[in-house]
DNA sequence: GCCACCATACCGACTAGACGGTATGTTGTC
DNA sequence: GACAACATACCGTCTAGTCGGTATGGTGGC
């Protein structure tokens, strides 16, 4: 068998625990519910994984390689002006709301609520995968920020946090009512915000009126 | 022992429920979890509730109580002016950020996002609780964008909606980095798009330059 | 080219403990 | 004495994790 097959039961069971875990939430997941999306045994899972936190930690691990490659390679970063692709980022993340709650839904977001106070180290993996991708986000808004509103007070990266919670916040609501309406609804404002601040100002009373 | 004091136990059981699940998740936490920290027994427990899902209705009903005349009873209803009230609200959420993590973040957030696809009941109560808020939140919104911005294609229950996801994504935020410091940051976000929706605007090129 | 040796991958019955829920009191009040 | 409000002991199930075992494929000696 060679390496690479050798890891495939590895790689279905992460891939099984990133959709389990979405749908049901970490603690109401059992190892044989991952085993079983899986087709494969607990003997493989516990020959891959040392318990189930270990599996946890695989799994943010397993969905940060993905996310990475995912948003790497999706079209938004193509335009040379950093607002157009900041922008484009809103959009994309409007356009990949298809398929079930649990296919555009977050692990980290979903993870960490669970296991902040319980599992520091689940906790301290979920904070670098969210703030990683934040960070590279960071980038197209610092850009962007130096070239169309240089002077105002609010950090790139304060941007950053506020557009992914306005986006967790939005899956919570996609939760609660069972539909995404209300994350392209949100997106929607969001895009508004952005272009809002994006767009030189003239201070306060300086307009007709 | 007269009815209301008959009562105090089923209280302290809401009571603790609201902190146990919000700091551990709703799977995670055991009905002796709450017993203990109630300082009652599982007798006393399944006495006033049928089951743990019982509790977790019962909770959420409790938890809409006591919101709703916590923020009734709040100081950012005075102003006459309703877009005042609506930021004296932001600013309020961003006041109450005090003590521990589970002290402030939203039992029902926590909640759905745990037993959406799994507890439809559940996921129905915390979705009527939310919505609840977000329709008294709206009829301010409502009131300032009559007075500020009537023409504006956005709806009033839209931003409403977008405010508490704004809310309920820095929460998650918040659990990651152990912190409500991102909280206030999203909250100063969150003002200034406010003001910006309801500052009379030019339209688009109608700006010197 | 064969075989002993070994490591990795995988299997599935089993266990110990945790947990939701029940059955059976006991106590106090009207 | 009836009923609500507890309390205690207990039960059955579910589940994370274990353990002895098998299959497979690679490696080195001869």
């Amino acid at each position: 068998m060679t390496s690479a097959a050798a890891h495939e039961s590895k790689t279905r069971l992460l891939d099984a625990a990133l959709q389990v875990i979405r749908a049901k939430g970490y603690a109401a997941t059992t190892v044989e519910d991952i085993c079983q999306r899986a087709g494969v045994t607990k003997g493989s899972f516990f020959h891959h994984f040392k318990s189930k936190d270990d599996l946890a930690l695989g799994a943010t691990a397993h969905w940060e390689a993905m996310t990475e490659s995912f948003f790497a390679s999706a079209p938004y970063h193509q335009p040379i002006d950093p607002l157009e692709r900041l922008l484009g980022y809103v959009d994309f993340r409007g356009a990949i709301l298809t398929g079930d709650l649990p296919d555009y839904t977050c692990l980290l977001g979903t993870l960490v609520q669970e296991t902040y106070a319980t599992h520091p180290d689940i906790r301290a993996a979920c904070d670098r995968g969210m703030s990683r991708h934040i960070a590279e986000l960071t980038r197209d808004i610092e850009a962007a920020k130096k070239r169309y509103a240089p002077k105002a007070r609010w950090s790139a990266e304060s941007l950053g946090y506020f557009i992914q919670a306005a986006l967790q916040g939005s899956f919570i609501f996609a939760k609660a009512k069972q539909s995404p309406a209300v994350v392209r609804e949100n997106l929607a404002h969001l895009r508004r915000y952005l272009k809002s601040l994006f767009t030189p100002q003239d201070t306060a009373a300086a307009r007709s009126h």
